[in-house]
DNA sequence: GTATTAAAATACCAATCGGTATATTAACGT
DNA sequence: ACGTTAATATACCGATTGGTATTTTAATAC
């Protein structure tokens, strides 16, 4: 099958482990030896696997937003309420920024901070990715207004960047030190924001 | 008066010119260099003057606080209903947020994110300046429901909380480029988690 | 076994990093 | 005029940065 030398470790595990770096220590404060002992990959594999430091933390990104991701389609696909299913994304996304087991708050926001005066590609790629949550959020709350769950002149995209900008002041939160019962409470609060079809 | 030979740049402007940088390219991504060149103050000024980097960082971002502060003692002294004051202040911050003379987004939450984990007072510094807005706002609720602006069953705190959050939300946005629109409108939905007294 | 392929490991590169030693210059008091 | 004081400017330090050239190693195909 593989005609060289076989692969130490999987460029996967690889993108995994490098996310969770950049995602604690923001992309100038991570080093690639940082990186390549981290990993287990040396340098060289490194750059000859993806590249240079831009493009692994570019793959590492997209790498964090697709694993994260599943955890939302599952939500996304919840047959429950409007009302629900905006509290149930608010509360994974709450939860996801306080596992214990990886760093603390959102890698996507972290980048978003983090990069935004790169002269780079980098520039775009969270602000893109937040996008596209964005975008399914608006989705699912023009098809609550088309089966009457929203009020007929409410605005299923103001309230779409309102709720994913809930996820953004969580994130800070959440990155800054903030426990899960701060973020509960906070999320109740914003739920009022969500107005009722009656 | 002045005993030796007189300083060629005011600290104060040497600060704001640290800040601006510090704000625009983060902790790790400022060099000394960039600094000494873009405060027209040599690199060993800056030592004597300041400390280190990180001390330097800390007593730009304290000056950003404070000479960014007194617009919005303007708006805690302004003597209008709960609703004008929590809706003025969430608009000055977005006019700040999006000014065109200075970087994009607030320097205290760029800072929350980049310095979460350094091992350093740094990691606190940005997290207490946002205490103490936050612990700001609480104050003018806690008034305003004394006066009955408020339900008795609110909860200042937490109201507290989300505002100051929605501060964290929006300074995120703009610093990936959303427009003034954009928080106008974020700001719109934001209000109406605000319970009124009737 | 031997050639080939591709990955790993070591060592290295110029450039830049945060920080400083040294020397010079411009004001003061006397 | 002259020493004192404190700021300047230049040059430099070892360590680390992102990135690579070179060699070695482990698998295959024949």
């Amino acid at each position: 099958m593989a005609r060289g030398r076989p692969r130490k470790t999987d460029p996967d595990a690889v993108l995994d482990k490098a996310a969770k770096l950049f995602w604690q220590q923001g992309f100038e404060g991570t080093s690639m030896n940082d990186l390549a002992s981290a990993t287990d990959m040396a340098k060289p594999g490194l750059y000859a696997t993806f590249g240079d430091k831009e493009a692994l933390y570019a793959k590492a990104l997209v790498r964090y937003f697709e694993t994260t991701l599943p955890v939302f389609d599952e939500v996304f696909d919840y047959p429950g309420s409007l009302e629900s299913f905006v509290r149930r994304y608010l509360e994974t996304v709450a939860e996801a920024l306080t596992d214990k087991t990886t760093p603390r708050g959102c890698f996507i926001v972290n980048s978003m901070v983090d990069c935004a005066n790169q002269p780079s590609l980098l520039e775009t790629l969270g602000r893109d990715l937040h996008k596209k949550r964005r975008a399914a959020i608006a989705r699912r709350f023009r098809g609550a207004q088309k089966l009457g769950e929203l009020p007929p002149d409410a605005d299923p995209k103001a309230l779409a960047e309102f709720f994913s900008g809930q996820a953004l002041a969580l994130a800070v939160m959440a990155r800054s030190g903030a426990g899960r019962k701060t973020l509960r409470q906070f999320i109740d609060v914003a739920m009022t924001a969500l107005p009722n079809a009656s």
